[in-house]
DNA sequence: GCCGTTTTCGGCCCGACTGTTTTCAGTCG
């Protein structure tokens, strides 16, 4: 059973045991032992097969180790299989409806046998909720506008595309008198590949401010809907049915505001402890001396006298910290190296030295070569691999050896153009150097769709998969191995296949083909685009472990297209990955001579 | 169920908002 299959039975695990009233903190262990195994970056099996303890993985103790370890010996959980008899696991759907919780789902079901989000409906058009402890009109209403949201908006939007949504709404919110700061806290200042919920911080200098920032933000033209409305939180939902909330803070709090809703929320806990060890007490409103005191109402500033909140950078350093940057919150040891003095140098867009991944007229691209090479001058760029598709992408356009052959013609004459041989030389793609390259299918036996011959010729070769992605785990595997071992190969483009929220990752063994592309001296892509974004987070930081080099391609195939690389600098950002563990942060010299895997 | 220079029991992050209540439970983030 692989990872991916383990987390998601032990989420539906703690998902169930809390719908039945277990004991939060039973609930909360076996989230947390997903969470583990989801980061885990090696094979659960692999490690059982091994004989290595699993209770040497933080969140995973005894009970937990025994039970993933039947999972992977007989790909079965048995205590889940038995839950499922008296919760059924339906009832999981139902908790995803905004408004609903554990234990209105457990009320529903036990009292009148709803066990899905269509039951649901029908309920409420049969009159049946009004009545249920708990429910009253305003309630109700909420449910159906939960119902709403859950249709219109099921799963996460993509980063990019949030992107364009956010920007002009943040432009808006700056302008209005008072805001002394506007932040995006949440997943997207985390700079995760898909965001829920975009979540905006601000902070006024005065309480007429306040009020003024909560009226232009439910007045903002895209807003559909205003959710819900306070003196600190709004919320509402765009016409295209992205939900956005608003919190309102205090300057002297907005740092440690602005740490408490960038999360993750993993992070936050973990940094809470830290501050427990420190005595001290943290919240949204600032880092306090003294615990909270059980017996006076929690309200803001009773726990004690603050220390620090003005800044993020002032609540990590009063607990012995680093900084650390958004992307790294994931409470995947960040603290434990912040508090090291060891947080990694993380890759940063003005890092990239090249493009390794792009596409042209040649093939299914929209620009020209030139164009594109101008563009990539326009950034900065040393070097630019120009990577058209291969033949067996028909409706690509994709190159066979002959058409390979006329666009090295094109490309002949280009390069002699740009060459600053006299002053009329177009100073537009001069300094930036053309590497030959093709992005070569693996054909479904492993072999390439490109003559050896040529294939020698190229100064980088980037092999795919765009086919017979149904493969078995097994066959998907060797085919991807065989194609990597191929002496002439450079790049395993987008590794797993994947789509962001279209199409699953193809089954395939990870590990396996990062063994094979070290041991060929082949790179593994991170795809940029932000609709592929593959490899993920997770697995590049096992790509990393393994000591394979990592490349970033943008994959555009237009001139905009080559702006996607930030997406792609963030994902290495959140894999922990320095310039140094990727080949085009390096000069073009370096990456010769690994293209070249040290022959002539 | 996990964890441990407060270790094998007794903790486990914290607060806002909403609605249904008459002092609080549920939900969300």
């Amino acid at each position: 059973m692989s990872n991916a299959e383990m987390v998601r039975l032990l989420e539906q695990y703690a998902d169930l045991n809390e719908i039945n009233g277990e004991n939060s903190f039973k609930v909360r262990a076996y989230r947390n032992a997903a969470e583990a195994v989801a980061s885990l970056g090696e094979s659960v099996a692999a490690r059982v097969e091994a004989g290595e303890p699993l209770t040497d993985v933080k969140g995973v103790g005894k009970e937990i180790a025994e039970k993933l370890t039947v999972m992977a010996t007989t790909g079965r959980f048995p205590q889940l299989e038995d839950l499922a008899k008296k919760v059924p696991p339906s009832l999981i759907e139902l908790t995803r409806v905004k408004g609903v919780g554990p234990k209105l789902v457990q009320s529903l079901w036990r009292t009148l046998g709803i066990a899905s989000v269509a039951e649901l409906e029908g309920a409420i058009l049969a009159g049946k909720l009004a009545g249920l402890p708990g429910v009253g009109a305003k309630k109700l209403e909420a449910v159906q506008r939960g119902i709403e949201a859950y249709h219109r908006n099921v799963g996460r939007t993509r980063l990019g595309e949030v992107d364009f949504i956010v920007e002009p709404f943040l432009d808006k919110l700056r302008a209005v008198p008072g805001v002394v700061r506007l932040e995006v806290a949440g997943s997207y200042r985390r700079r995760r590949e898909t965001v829920g919920d975009v979540d905006l911080l601000a902070a006024t200098n005065a309480d007429t401010a306040s009020a003024a920032i909560t009226h232009a933000f439910a007045a903002y033209p895209e807003v559909a809907e205003v959710l819900g409305s306070g003196e600190t939180r709004s919320s509402v939902r765009l016409k295209n049915g992205i939900q956005v909330d608003l919190r309102v803070v205090p300057e002297d709090a907005f740092g440690a505001a602005l740490l408490y809703f960038t999360g993750s929320k993993a992070h936050n806990v973990a940094l809470r402890q830290v501050a427990l060890d420190h005595a001290l007490h943290l919240s949204e409103y600032g880092l306090f001396e003294g615990g909270a005191d059980p017996d006076r109402p929690a309200t803001p500033g009773s726990a004690g006298r603050r220390v620090a909140g003005r800044t993020e950078e002032e609540v990590y350093a009063r607990l012995g910290l680093d900084g650390v940057p958004p992307e790294l919150r994931e409470d995947r040891g960040e603290l434990v190296a912040a508090a090291a003095h060891a947080l990694p140098d993380l890759i940063t867009l003005a890092d990239v030295r090249g493009d390794l991944h792009m596409h042209s007229t040649w093939s299914d691209g929209r620009a020209t070569v030139v164009q594109m090479l101008e563009a990539c001058a326009a950034k900065g760029y040393e070097y630019a691999a120009l990577t058209d598709h291969s033949k067996a992408l028909a409706m690509t356009g994709g190159l066979d050896e002959a058409k390979l052959a006329r666009q090295w013609e094109e490309l002949d004459e280009v390069l002699a153009e740009a060459r600053p041989r006299s002053s009329e030389a177009p100073a537009g793609r001069a300094g930036v150097t053309l590497l030959r390259g093709m992005e070569v299918d693996i054909l479904k036996d492993g072999t390439l769709d490109l003559s050896d011959e040529w294939l020698e010729r190229l100064d980088i070769v980037l092999v795919s998969v765009h086919s017979h992605f149904e493969l078995s785990q097994a066959e998907q595997t060797a085919r991807v191995v065989k194609a990597v071992s191929h002496p002439q190969v450079n790049v395993l483009a987008h590794p797993t296949g994947r789509v962001l929220g279209e199409r699953d990752p193809y089954a395939i063994d990870l590990a396996a083909v990062f063994e094979a592309c070290l041991a060929n001296g082949v790179a593994v892509e991170h795809n940029a685009s932000y609709q592929r974004l593959d490899l993920s987070d997770v697995n590049l930081m096992a790509a990393k472990a393994r000591g394979v080099t990592v490349t970033l391609g943008s994959d555009a195939h237009s001139v905009d297209q080559l702006a996607t690389m930030r997406y792609g600098v963030d994902q290495l950002r959140r894999a922990w990955l320095t310039s140094a563990d990727v080949l085009n942060a390096r000069p073009l010299a370096e990456v010769r001579r690994f293209l070249r895997k040290g022959r002539g």
